[in-house]
DNA sequence: CGTCTATTTGAATGTACTCAAAAGCGGTGG
DNA sequence: CCACCGCTTTTGAGTACATTCAAATAGACG
């Protein structure tokens, strides 16, 4: 149990107390998760805002046909949920699910809110970190429109390359919006161009 | 000079007493623009969060071959804004433009983090109003990937009908995505199937 | 070493794009 | 009132990017 990622994470962007420190880890859950074991399952409620202390999660969509679509990995320092379950406690769309062994930090609906009574500057923190995540994924969307299959994963490549290389491939082709297929149609014409 | 619907706006969201609404209407801008006028020009910094009282605008970005690719549309009720710009002050890689002769409430940063000191709980409404712009957002990469075009119309059309009723056809294609001639071919094929 | 999963390769196909031209439509001036 | 202009939409032919399906190959792990 170490959540101390979680006090460095915070520092640069707000500063709190001893106090604070204290009341916030009395409030959130550390929890060790395998490699497969899911932590949100489409249709059930989210319980919980994660932030990732080791490890790495995918968030993913199974549409009518079965087919699997990867909306976002999640990394150390990095936050995961399904966010519009968790924010209306409503059936979750997406799962979330590891793929490695991951270690992470629990905000619970109900822990959340009181935190946010009790120090309301997390208030603050966290239209931040939304805000900034929001720009996010509408450049991610831009992106999608305006670069071709081969350009979206060069910038993913490049961008996340700690991703890139610790998950399968069949998973990045995924989160780009192409088959498996053409990714690697896609890598070995990168290999011959150079 | 009508900033009523704002009020109307937050009311359902929060409770604001008559001294606040005081301040938050001192600290705001009320600002007419014509139809073809910019609110927001890539490069510039973007100074306004911006909420719609009345008429339209797009959110549009354009790319290395001068392709313009629209982000979002914003009407009565709604934000806009490069928020990517806004939050830390830097240019902007969107424009902002107004397709009808629009009425803007406009919350600079410096008011808007003045606001936040005097009225804490406004970074909580901001903070839910964020979180649920982060979730639609998701939500279209996902509808991106998992359906053609012809059913991504078909969901624009059916969510947005205020909206696909008021804008030419060509800037409803750039924001699905598509060309403005497979649009049209689309709405053919959909006038012949019934 | 064998099994299971992930990746690669190839051929046929499909969805959406480009380019060019024609048709529609709204406003303006002769 | 009609003719013309600019802009939007439609139509068609040819093309490109990405998919599907099937089979072969490579890698990981017990």
């Amino acid at each position: 149990m170490n959540i101390q990622p979680l006090f460095d994470y915070i520092k640069p962007l707000m500063d709190l107390t001893a106090e604070e420190e204290a009341l916030l880890a009395s409030k959130v859950t550390y929890r060790k998760y395998l490699k497969g074991q899911y932590v949100v399952q489409q249709g059930d409620i989210c319980k919980y805002e994660c932030f990732v202390i080791s490890g790495c999660t995918k968030t993913f969509y199974l549409d009518t046909e079965g087919q699997e679509h990867v909306i976002m990995f999640a990394i150390e320092n990095w936050w995961t949920a399904d966010m519009g379950s968790f924010i209306s406690q409503t059936p979750a769309d997406y799962n979330v699910q590891c793929l490695e062994n991951t270690e992470l930090i629990l905000f619970s609906y109900e822990n959340l809110e009181l935190l946010y009574k009790k120090i309301p500057k997390l208030e603050r923190l966290f239209r931040q970190i939304v805000e900034r995540a929001f720009v996010a994924s509408q450049k991610r969307i831009v992106r999608n429109f305006s670069l071709s299959a081969k350009d979206r994963y060069l910038y993913f490549k490049n961008q996340y390359p700690q991703i890139e290389e610790r998950i399968p491939q069949y998973l990045v082709a995924s989160f780009l919006g192409i088959t498996k297929e053409f990714l690697s149609k896609i890598k070995s014409q990168l290999a011959t161009e150079n």
